[in-house]
DNA sequence: CAACATTAATTGTATCAACATATATTTGTC
DNA sequence: GACAAATATATGTTGATACAATTAATGTTG
């Protein structure tokens, strides 16, 4: 359905306007998507996200500090995160030994398990995605890459 | 920057997959630049967007549910979003004579003043999507309606 | 028109997140 | 090596959010 439609907006100022709002609505739509994929499965978005990151390091230990930097939503509480990944079993964190502060972080089997479980489902809604033209998809990238750039906020 | 760099991906399988985690990381900037502008002035992006949404209905009242169809992200505790406007005196809620089961709410001249204060920042973010050609952002607009199209979480 | 279903909104509860602050450890400097 | 600065993580607090359950009013139907 079009935008307009959704959202019962007669009409926007400009396309970029609507491009804007279209942005955050279609983001919210595909977070609920995934929200409703994953929740059978005890996980949300972003511990999933956290338990990708671990696999993708090949079992090499991470610091916390390691994960936020490659967290999609900023991570302003990874800490509390964590700690639900390893109550659950799915990952183990002990301190590092050169560095006392830092903690090491790694995804268990069960972790694995969880993640190849869940690989199907996820992959189904990239699928949505391929409507797209490639050669689009990589113009759409581009330009986000680009609005991102103009200045961050603080 | 590239999202690559920006989450330490060294390559992302597709160009698709690539989009959906662009749309998700950028408009998770987004919105915290939306959120940094509207701080300072004591309101949320969704108590905005309900605000632009009372101020849409040009004078006429709207239900709750109005709203909630009009929302960029879904409601579900609109009823407490409304709270705290009415309580900021930016909204005025009275119910409905006809039925009384629907409440009537309606901007306050004080909330057209604070939308009128935020237009232009808020305007400013708007900007940045103008390094997109209008064509570009028509058919990024149409992919992600048609990406939405495909079917719905319940 | 009584009983049941439906609708509109509100509230309870438990979880989650943001921001600021605190704690522990290490690094740098005199 | 003592002391301040920097770093890495953890926690306190407050406010937001989701989902479910509740309340109140209106529709529907035999």
């Amino acid at each position: 359905m079009k935008l307009e439609d959704e959202i019962k907006q007669v009409q926007f100022k400009t396309e970029h306007h609507k491009l804007m709002i279209n942005l955050l609505y279609t983001t919210s739509w595909l977070q609920r998507m995934q929200s409703a994929i994953l929740r059978p499965h005890d996980i949300t978005p972003e511990q999933y996200n956290i338990l990708r990151i671990l696999r993708g390091s090949k079992g090499d230990q991470m610091s916390l500090s390691d994960i936020s930097s490659r967290m999609i939503d900023r991570a302003s509480n990874t800490s509390r995160l964590i700690d639900k990944l390893v109550l659950k079993k799915w990952a183990v964190r002990k301190i590092c030994p050169t560095d006392r502060r830092q903690s090491e972080i790694a995804i268990t089997e069960k972790g694995l398990e969880v993640l190849e479980k869940l690989q199907k489902p996820i992959d189904d809604i990239t699928e949505q995605f391929s409507i797209i033209s490639v050669n689009d998809c990589k113009k759409f990238n581009q330009a986000l890459d680009e609005i991102r750039n103009i200045n961050n906020p603080s």
